[in-house]
DNA sequence: TATGGCATAAGGGTTTCCCTTATGTATTAA
DNA sequence: TTAATACATAAGGGAAACCCTTATGCCATA
């Protein structure tokens, strides 16, 4: 971030739908000299009309949040307000998303169980222009369908496009495709097409096992790795 | 708790995998007049043997981490600890895993979106001898089937007949009504019934919300027996 | 500039959902 | 014994969801 002034203060913004989470992270940063935690949100929504008013230089965020996800916050922000630098925090496992944050056009993804001293390490290298991926985060994605046997088991979860994976996700909590539809504000088919597209994907033969598998997802988040 | 005087402090133990979200916790709660951290955990099982020596008085806890579940520190400190209270917090909806938790013996459930100040005054309230569960927690289900007192603990599916309990089961482990159908040898339309029939006696509004339940009922265990 | 991936969504046939109604059987109450 | 009740079975019919196909516009990238 070659245009900061050395003596001007690190403006930081957060993201998180758990309050506790954000107080953690303010407790957290809040001791490093010259950062400053310049406004929060609860959702991806809230944070964009936020971030607008606050101008931080970098963005802490959740991934997984009720309504807009922090990935399409990380899409909107690079659209918006491509200035701003985002760090993205999620519980899942790296290899899913990790690959995506960097396309969205993310700096940086960490892992929500990274101890503080790490998280600030990320966050000061950011700060000097480096990007915080692990190789290992963004590796062994698959590159096209050809390649790989299904092998029974569901394990191309890596294959869905973002859009799939939110519709994925929103299904696995119980939710219709018209709630979907209407969740994402898109048309009932769209939302039908991206649930077909997902069961093609995923191999499914029926709409009742690719909810199931949704709910595994969601619920024990142990597919595909 | 009779037994603690007003001046001593109250103890606590925070248990979360997520550095920051502990973190969190401790600058929410160090705030208050007589309360005190005196340990914390990034899972159960060093939770266990800390709480051990720590003696808090609650133990405030996540319910998913790498290892052992927090619904199982509930119960192995209900055996091994059965003074220590545990309040437990949980991002998945409140309904999955409430109740469950009142069964293992923990004195209250809250989802780690709820805002600071409530977090306290639930604390203060167990801290007072009451548990901090509220009703739609436990069951929104079935409201007015004749010839039950609430109780609290009780939901629909004690309400189910036999065969219903199948197809609920059946579609709890991802079949469709079709397969449904074809594995109890019935008629699709007799399948249809049945699954109308529980929709109605647990009052879910539509068929994914049913899925979602039976879901739950299959890999969550009860719903309240 | 062309190619391919992605999000969007409509057309149209098939299936499931859901409310109602109905039959036979077994158990319980009068 | 008879009536009432509960259960499993299942059909009719309209509404909704599913699923396969096709198509458009937007990017990025080769």
């Amino acid at each position: 971030m070659p245009s900061k002034v050395e003596s001007e203060s690190r403006k930081i913004f957060l993201v998180d739908d758990h309050p506790a989470f954000r107080a953690g992270m303010k407790a957290i940063l809040g001791l490093e000299e010259g950062w400053e935690i310049c406004g929060e949100a609860g959702n991806a929504r809230e944070a964009l009309t936020a971030i607008d008013a606050a101008q931080p230089d970098l963005v802490l965020t959740d991934l997984s949040m009720p309504g807009r996800s922090g990935l399409e916050l990380v899409k909107d922000l690079k659209a918006v307000a491509p200035q701003v630098r985002v760090l993205v925090m999620s519980m899942h496992e790296d290899t899913v998303y990790a690959l995506r944050v960097l396309q969205a056009g993310g700096y940086g993804y960490l892992n929500k169980e990274t101890p503080a001293d790490q998280v600030i390490d990320a966050i000061k290298r950011i700060f000097e222009g480096q990007m915080m991926f692990k190789p290992e985060q963004l590796a062994q994605r698959p590159q096209s369908l050809p390649g790989r046997e299904s092998s029974g088991v569901v394990d191309g979860i890596e294959f869905l496009t973002d859009r799939e994976l939110e519709v994925f996700e929103l299904l696995g909590h119980g939710k219709s495709t018209r709630e979907v539809a209407d969740e994402l504000g898109m048309s009932g088919r769209t939302a039908e097409v991206h649930r077909a597209n997902i069961r093609k994907k995923l191999n499914f033969k029926t709409a009742a096992e690719l909810t199931h598998a949704a709910y595994q997802w969601v619920y024990h988040g142990d597919f595909g790795t």
